[in-house]
DNA sequence: TTATATTTTTAGACAAAACTAAAAATAAAT
DNA sequence: ATTTATTTTTAGTTTTGTCTAAAAATATAA
């Protein structure tokens, strides 16, 4: 699939990139609002755009009834989503960032257009499959490791996990997460699971501490 | 000097960049008409977009006598060449890409919004002082390195000069540098010079070649 | 010095992407 | 099945950066 001469503004993909995620979840369509609600924008702007989107066919639009990417979309959303998780395994592999300060710089990385740039950059850090958060990297045909993962509040009691990834990736969570050194590939032993606030007792790094439910439906582990 | 606070657009910054470069050959003043040329735009787009730099202090314009930047305009557009000159750099040895590669790319690079980023990448590089064309790197401060140079053309007979850097850094020029084996680096002893039309015979890596007046006018030289 | 040419600026218009406020459609609740 | 609430869209503005066409200033030439 060729559909790099589609000429993209910022704005442009920034919508893609969201109806993106937001369809992960709510693969029937995504609402207007929750359009408005990630980007910070107001619902008026969100349908000027989706109509600009179905005039270049890269979604699926009909007034009232949410919005689906099309195919061309859907491969699209899935390259910025690659350059975005790239550029964060440079910042992080390369430039010694921390996982927590990724976020807005590869924001605007993502947006810089030239096709052998980002392979060559791919190239450059050896190909992961993953950026620091764990989260899958679309190779360039746009195909993603499928990897099988449980959220720490599933899992069975005194069984092994290591954390292979973060639901919410949030500048505040991962710093949380630093306070209690727990980072991608940290071991998990869940000991006991208070059935009052589903609060957890875990060993982590041969160490034991509590872990509350919102904190365990963000994490996860296989 | 800390003006990291004023925000910049991208169509801001590459007016500054070019009243930058435009200023070292003029600095007298730098004219509109000069401006649009560089910026493929109308004369009368860069008189609206001067008043707007002139609110912001960053240059300094007189109604039909050309601008000059000012203290904070200057340091300002030495930071965006700064950044323009590092990603180069990057491209070209880490990513490998070849010289007359890397100009458009970093023209988008240039913009990113990240004073850690480019401190970081600076000392990713080994904090280089010269880009992939011999031109200089402002340091963090502002400060260019410099180094004494003269043109091709104006080198004496049969003594021995080492190629420093590109006046013209077009992608055509560089192309045709690669064909002839010249490179940052490469020795030049002037053996004749034709006083007709000032073409050079040139002894360059241990190999006879004739230089035009053109080329011997764009190559740096010490 | 007056006429001509060039450069620069003004005035008004346009496209992109956002906004506000009001209207319309859909969903939820009585 | 109405009414009420929520969501979404329309209509009309705004800002940024561009444009064209015309006017004004400056530079050049006769």
């Amino acid at each position: 699939m060729k559909i790099n001469l589609i000429l993209m503004t910022t704005s442009e993909e920034n919508y893609l990139k969201v109806i993106y995620h937001l369809s992960l979840v709510s693969p029937k369509g995504v609402n207007t609002n929750a359009i408005a609600g990630m980007l910070d924008t107001k619902p008026s702007s969100v349908t000027d755009m989706l109509k600009k989107l179905s005039d270049k066919e890269l979604v699926a639009y009909q007034k009232y009834q949410g919005v689906t990417l099309t195919s061309k979309g859907f491969h699209l959303a899935k390259m910025i989503v690659r350059k975005h998780r790239l550029w964060e395994v440079f910042l992080v592999d390369k430039l010694n960032f921390s996982w927590d300060e990724v976020h807005d710089i590869a924001e605007e990385l993502e947006h810089i257009k030239s096709d052998s740039l980002i392979n060559k950059l791919d190239k450059f850090l050896g190909f992961p499959d993953f950026d620091p958060h764990g989260d899958p990297i679309p190779n360039a045909d746009g195909e993603i490791k499928k990897v099988n993962k449980l959220l720490l509040s599933e899992v069975e009691l005194n069984k092994q996990y290591r954390c292979i990834g973060m639901k919410d990736s949030s500048s505040d969570f991962l710093k949380y997460l630093n306070k209690q050194k727990i980072a991608l590939g940290s071991t998990f032993l869940v000991k006991e699971k208070e059935s009052f606030d589903d609060t957890l007792l875990v060993e982590i790094n041969s160490k034991e501490i509590t872990i509350s439910n919102k904190i365990a439906t963000n994490l996860y582990v296989n």
